[in-house]
DNA sequence: AGTCGGTCTGGGAGCGCTTCCAGAAACTCG
DNA sequence: CGAGTTTCTGGAAGCGCTCCCAGACCGACT
């Protein structure tokens, strides 16, 4: 560390200087009562006239209470922050944090093998909450801080049994939506691309889209399953073009995967959507500007962010009968692909 | 706050447990030497049994020091995190924090004038040291910091007259490179667009092109001035096109107004690289995808995070005979439009 | 006058840790 | 075997703050 230039004030010296006590100097700080207007403005002017502010470490000491959240993303740093979806969130819970004077330390794996540090610094009290992205479901990290007592609020609905809190898309209805959307245009045979088994997303969108299909007594059979990649996304159309001639339309669990899908479509000759008609899930950039554009299903990423760091406020808050979860509403954006 | 579920245990118990005294489970803690293997044995144990990890917290406020380093946005955050730029640069700091045991602090401005808060906040021993991202050069931050004391590296050349250390791109000398190497490729009359007067990348790619030029006796008179955009980018190219006829290549300050300049060759039926040549700057993800893909000066975004860290980290160090500043080179990226 | 509520104040303990210091214990060596 | 070292240890004083508590002071009521 480097030496600093001037010493930093203390709460001490600013008593000496305005000539009351520590408890005095610290109340007028901290804008509490019972303190005459006398000693209050002989604060005021020793506080400036020193330049005196309040040592965060201490005051987080003295009232276990550090004034800041940490946003954990468990997976390995680099893979992550390439990730619109990843900043969107980030946008979000910094919009969410405005005014509330807590600040955020991100706290992102470096190594496959961190989890134990960064469960450790968590609960070590160096943040008062959490905000928890973790991308694969069966990460044990969300269920160790509960366990610690820290309070912590997951982006997306984990896998595992654990009873956190946590705030997702309405992945299962954004689903039915995209499914009811075709079905209302007429389609007869309805096939999805689903995302992989062991992700929540992956499997609250192929049952949204089966419960949805098959209220409407239309067959759930096409079924190609991808890891949410374009390639993957090919793959899976083929897949299903191959199985299910009869397809005349096609819900996508990912932007993604749909542009893969509607790549193949094209290869083959068949027309979006004329003959196959193609619904994304996400509405992510790449939705807009795909050819044709896509239909898909926007989720709410900043909103997410947002969410989840008023729920974790509202924890802090005390706030009781908190809804252990909440999922926010999707939307159908209809462009050209269906 | 949640009251937490079991106690955290402290270094007294700790203590208690193993059967020595504060001072030597500190000891043991900290790996000191001066220790019996018999204390060390026991402390270890009581650590694990009781699961006990330090109160960072409490050790800051007695070693003066947080081991925690801030990232500063001093921009509006929503504007910075949509920016790849920004996201690449969190990469390059987060692997270069790795294996240091820091832990990162975002720090980005909410309001418009939310400075005051910031520097507060910094200066307030929250962290040891501040890595600050600011986007317009007049920013008074840094200097604020760096006056307090506080370890400061900016990204990007400050424009203020302040002696505060920064990493940069080697903006002038891409620039170079670049004129270079149109002037090699025979080509006569080399324009440029550059960026705003106000910046200091704009001013130093301004500059390195027109040194180059001047070096090889060529004009320097075609210079449009925009503001990084697109649309600026086009503006400027029509601007260049009307009053100098003659050009034969253009050098354009960034790889987003290089696109614009190609929309405009284009539009007018030039063709480039054959009538005017483009080179762009940043390599940015746009440059390869363009059409046709874009020939451009890359400037290392991740090392610039990772070189501001190291910086930093060494400055923490005591290392004395640091360089004020770092500037990293630049690399031409040849594709078709040069 | 005596008592009471209310306002204001400073002393002091405590948050959980590091670290200085002095003393105890265990070694060396002439 | 005592003096001098070297290892080891616990006590205690901080780090800069909050907050409880007891007491001082005030005007106002019986």
């Amino acid at each position: 560390m480097a030496e600093d230039g001037r010493e930093v004030p203390t709460l001490d010296e600013v008593a000496r200087v305005a000539g009351v006590s520590r408890s005095t100097a610290s109340r007028v700080i901290n804008g509490r009562t019972y303190v005459s207007a006398k000693a209050r403005e002989a604060v005021a002017q020793a506080v400036t006239s020193l330049g005196y502010s309040p040592n965060m470490l201490a005051r987080s000491l003295a009232m276990k209470r550090t004034n800041s959240i940490a946003l954990v993303v468990s997976e390995h740093g680099d893979r992550v922050l390439g990730d619109p979806f990843f900043a969107r969130v980030l946008r979000g819970v910094h919009a969410g944090l405005a005014g509330s004077g807590l600040q955020l330390v991100l706290l992102m794996a470096q190594d496959e093998q961190d989890h134990g540090s960064m469960a450790n610094y968590l609960t070590s009290g160096h943040v008062d909450g959490a905000l928890v992205v973790s991308l694969h479901g069966e990460d044990p990290l969300p269920a160790q801080l509960v366990a610690s007592g820290l309070p912590v609020v997951l982006c997306g609905r984990p896998l595992a049994k654990v009873a956190v809190p946590y705030v997702d898309a309405d992945n299962f209805n954004g689903a039915g939506q995209a499914a009811q959307y075709l079905i209302d245009q007429g389609r007869r045979h309805v096939g999805t691309i689903a995302g992989p088994r062991d992700m929540a997303v992956g499997i609250d969108r192929l049952s949204g889209w089966r419960r949805t299909l098959s209220m409407a007594g239309r067959p759930t059979d096409a079924i190609a399953h991808a890891d949410f990649s374009l390639e993957g996304g090919m793959a899976a159309m083929e897949q299903l073009l191959t199985a299910h001639p009869g397809l005349d339309a096609v819900f996508v669990a990912s932007d993604l995967m749909a542009i893969g899908a509607l790549h193949v479509l094209r290869g083959r000759g068949i027309r979006v959507p004329e003959d196959i008609a193609v619904v994304g899930f996400d509405d992510s950039g790449l939705a807009a500007t795909s050819v044709p554009p896509l239909t898909t299903v926007r989720q709410p990423i900043e909103e997410l962010g947002r969410t989840m760091t008023w729920r974790l406020l509202a924890q802090f808050e005390g706030d009781v009968e908190l809804p252990p979860s909440v999922l926010l509403p999707t939307e159908l954006i209809c462009r050209e692909t269906a």
